[in-house]
RNA sequence: GGUGGCGUAGCCAAGCGGUAAGGCGGAGGUCUGCAAAACCUCUAUGCACCGGUUCAAAUCCGGUCGCCACCUCCA
């Protein structure tokens, strides 16, 4: 069974074959550092980073990119708009860099958090500039662009297959009529590559003025200096289809004559309480808002992920609560397992190997399928149901239970979850000495059949965050909350 | 106005022509001193609506209604 995407470009879903067997190279829209992130913007990075993981599950060598973008891009009426971090320069009185310096800390720190893998390389824009410059200088030299009063512009005509990626083509543009007419501009839908403006903080020296690069050359510029000429794929968020994305296909074409991207990738947005995010209407969340809230991030993270990332995700609390419980229900399995675990044996040959292997190949047949998580997921759920009643019947030994164990952190591993449920703290941390008094009076209690003790016992305990749970082989325990 | 996409149970969400996965919530049950955990049973005669194609349609085609996104900084 093949791999298949959808892919944006073709409208289409397709096999995935790399440029290069075995390897995947994959550029992603990464976050523009001058404001805190939200959870929208995760969704999208979460994704890349799903996709990353299930790649690798599949055994591809992934080699991804994701820029950080710390330069702020002004409008293309250049009179109306204002540069977003230069606004937040104003007002906080401190040069563009440190703002984007900072925001790339938080960056990183949520990163981290929410259990992203690492990306090869975050390049920065502000650190290649000098790559810009060289690939608008050639596009000039070779009569794909043009400049004019310190400006540098893509001339569409060149390109005839702008407007493919998006259905923007030129004459539905004309038609459309919302283009306003720029004096300096061919084409009204002619894009800046370099732009002049004196006004602007961040500023470099160039062959036409000294300004600053349009919005899309840094993508381009990047991701060839990192994975070469032709990417295998390119992630964004679905407003990045139009213009970004048909201008970066346009320039980066025009630069090298050959394909840019074989397969675009992009996740839908997300809705919270199903409207569009916006501060106006109050519905608008941080990351850390939102793990502020006493959410942990694993909880944020399932609730991002599993929904299938060309489907609208309608977040709402309710969604993290629903993560929360559901996340308990596989947690309480691992620890099962785990705590069963009493040897390495080879795995069995039978009931558990089967559960096992059908579920694997469940998974893969699901996940496959343009990175179908929702199906994943229910493969997870029923092999958790599978494997807690063969559990239940008492008849697994050490190598089931290891054939369990095994398959499930391999599902785990491509949801960026195994080692965020909890369980293994539980089991691993340190018991307070007050806490294990207490667990031990509360034992003897139970070997008394002091009931009305014993219960007693057990709500202090719950009350230092502790859970226990009495079964046929004595009584365990467990920690709770973020 | 142009472009791309979506409407499946109380909520979230699979389904890609062969008779509705999974999660949450709800109801009942098994186990348990009681709980918890786990397991079992039930919870959409129907997939926005109306036509059409087909032996067969949530799935294909046409239309209607509603919703989202992009076309302007935005994942």
């Amino acid at each position: 069974m093949p791999i298949t995407f959808y892919n944006t470009y073709t409208k289409r879903e397709e096999e995935f074959l790399p440029l290069e067997p075995g390897k995947v190279r994959m550029y992603n829209c990464g976050p523009t550092v001058y404001s805190h992130p939200h959870i929208g913007n995760f969704r999208s990075f979460l994704f890349a980073d799903t996709l990353r993981r299930y790649l690798e599950y599949r055994g591809f060598e992934v080699l991804q990119v994701m820029n950080l973008t710390d330069v702020g891009h002004i409008r293309a009426d250049a009179d109306a708009g204002e540069d977003k971090m230069e606004v937040a320069a104003r007002s906080e009185k401190v040069r563009p860099l440190d703002i984007a310096n900072r925001y790339a800390d938080i960056f990183f720190d949520l990163v981290a958090r929410l259990g992203l893998r690492r990306a090869m390389v975050y390049p920065r824009a502000t650190d290649h500039i000098p790559e810009m410059i060289r690939i608008v200088e050639r596009l000039v030299a070779d009569g794909f662009a043009y400049a004019v009063n310190g400006a540098v512009y893509f001339d569409i005509t060149r390109f005839p297959a702008y407007g493919r990626l998006s259905g923007n083509t030129p004459e539905q543009l004309d038609a459309g009529s919302r283009v306003e007419i720029h004096p300096d501009k061919k084409n009204p839908r002619d894009f800046a590559l370099w732009k002049f403006d004196p006004q602007h903080l961040m500023q470099w020296p160039s062959p036409w003025s000294s300004g600053f690069p349009g919005w899309h050359i840094e993508c381009t510029a990047m991701s060839m200096k990192y994975l070469g000429e032709t990417l295998d794929i390119h992630t964004g968020g679905e407003d990045n289809i139009f213009p970004h994305h048909e201008c970066e296909i346009a320039q980066s074409e025009s630069y090298t004559k050959k394909p840019f991207v074989r397969y675009w990738l992009h996740a839908r947005h997300l809705l919270v309480d199903g409207e569009k995010m916006s501060k106006s209407k109050g519905n608008f969340y941080t990351v850390q808002q939102v793990l502020d809230k006493g959410f942990h991030p694993r909880e944020l993270r399932y609730a991002l992920v599993s929904a299938n990332y060309r489907e609208p995700l309608n977040f709402t609390f309710e969604s993290l609560e629903s993560a929360r419980v559901a996340l308990e229900r596989v947690s309480n399995f691992r620890r099962r397992l785990a705590e069963a675990r009493t040897g390495a044996q080879p795995a069995a040959e039978g009931e558990a190997a089967r559960i096992a292997a059908t579920a694997r190949a469940a998974f893969q047949a699901g996940m496959d399928h343009d990175l179908n998580v929702s199906r994943g997921l229910g493969v997870v759920f029923d092999f958790v149901r599978d494997g807690n009643r063969l559990l239940d019947g008492g008849a697994a030994g050490p190598g089931d239970v290891a054939a369990l164990l095994a398959a499930l952190d391999g599902f785990l591993e491509v949801f960026g979850l195994a080692g965020m449920l909890g369980a293994e703290e539980a089991s691993a941390a340190a018991l307070a000495p007050e806490d294990a008094q207490l667990l031990r009076d509360r034992e003897d209690a139970r070997r008394r059949k002091d009931w009305k003790a014993a219960d007693e016992l057990r709500a202090r305990l719950r009350a230092r965050g502790l859970v226990v749970e009495d079964g046929a082989g004595g009584s365990r325990w467990k920690r709770v909350g973020p």
